[in-house]
DNA sequence: GGCGGGTAATTAGCTATGCTAAGGACATGT
DNA sequence: ACATGTCCTTAGCATAGCTAATTACCCGCC
C-alpha cells in the first residue's frame, strides 16, 4: 500500500505552507480552472461539497481564495484565486519540486523517464 | 495532485471490508512481516507510535491481529494476525486487485508495463 | 402571481487519522 | 538502588472524510 503511506510523506512535507494538502490541492483546481463553482471543484477533487465547503472555508479565511455570488444564479458560489493563493501555489510548488529533485537524484535516468511516463496514466485511473 | 485523489479513490474503494486504508496498510505489513514490535510498525507505515496504537487497538477490535507480550522484555507489545486477519487482507486484495483490473482494462498493453516498471520506483521513492 | 419540485451551498454531527505532550511500566548501566 | 532511557499508552487538538437535514434559490406550471 506505497500510495497511502506516499500521500502520508506529501502531508508532512507541506506544513511549511500552513495549508494542508487537500488545501493545496483544492487551490491548484482554482488556479488552473479559474473562477469554478463550489459544486464543479468537489466533483473534481472526489470530494463531497460539505467537504468542499469547508476546505473553501479554510482557503477562504487563510486569504488564498475569494467566495463570489453568480451572475446569473443566486444559489450559486464562484471560487477565484487570490493574489496570495497565486504566491502561496507557486511556492508551494516549489517546495515540491525541490523535494522531488532531492529525492529523483537518487534514480537513474531511465527510472525518472519511465516515471515521467508512468504519471498521466496514474493520472488517468485516478480521475477514473 | 494526483496522488491525494487517488489515496481518495482507494479510501472509498475499502467500505466493503468494514476497515479503513489505513488499517489494511498496516495490517498487510503485520501479515508480511509476521510478530512485530508497535514501533516497527510505526516506522515502517511512517507514523507516530501513537497513532500506531489506536490503529493497532482498532484492529484488535475488529478481531483482525492480537497484541502479545514480549517474552523477554515487558516494555514491548507485538502484534500478529489473526486467522480472521488473514481471510479479510485476503478479501480486500481480491477487491483491489478487482478494482485495478477493470480500470487497467482501459489501458493499452504498453501503459500497463509501464506501470508495473514504475510501482516499485515509486515504492522507493515512498519509503524515503 | 404563487406553488412545488429540484439544485446549490451550508450546517450539524459523526468517525477516523494525523500530531504533540505527558504519563506509567519496564530495562539497563553505574 | 537509582538515574536514564525506551516502549507503549492516554489525553487533547486539528483536519478530513462522510451522511442527513436546512436554507436559499431557480424554474416550470397552474
Amino acid at each position: 500500500m506505497a500510495v497511502i503511506r506516499l500521500a502520508r510523506r506529501l502531508r508532512l512535507e507541506d506544513t511549511a505552507t500552513g495549508s494542508t494538502i487537500s488545501q493545496l490541492s483544492a487551490l491548484a483546481v482554482v488556479h488552473r480552472h479559474g473562477p469554478i463553482t463550489l459544486r464543479d471543484l468537489a466533483n473534481k477533487e472526489r470530494v463531497q461539497p460539505p467537504t468542499m465547503t469547508r476546505l473553501v472555508t479554510h482557503l477562504e479565511d487563510d486569504g488564498l481564495v475569494s467566495r463570489k455570488g453568480h451572475p446569473d444564479d443566486g444559489r450559486v458560489v464562484l471560487v477565484e484565486i487570490t493574489a496570495l493563493g497565486n504566491t502561496v501555489l507557486a511556492d508551494s510548488r516549489q517546495r515540491r519540486t525541490a523535494f522531488l529533485v532531492a529525492h529523483l537524484a537518487e534514480l537513474s535516468e531511465d527510472e525518472r523517464q519511465l516515471l515521467q511516463r508512468a504519471i498521466p496514466i496514474l493520472e488517468r485511473l485516478a480521475e477514473q
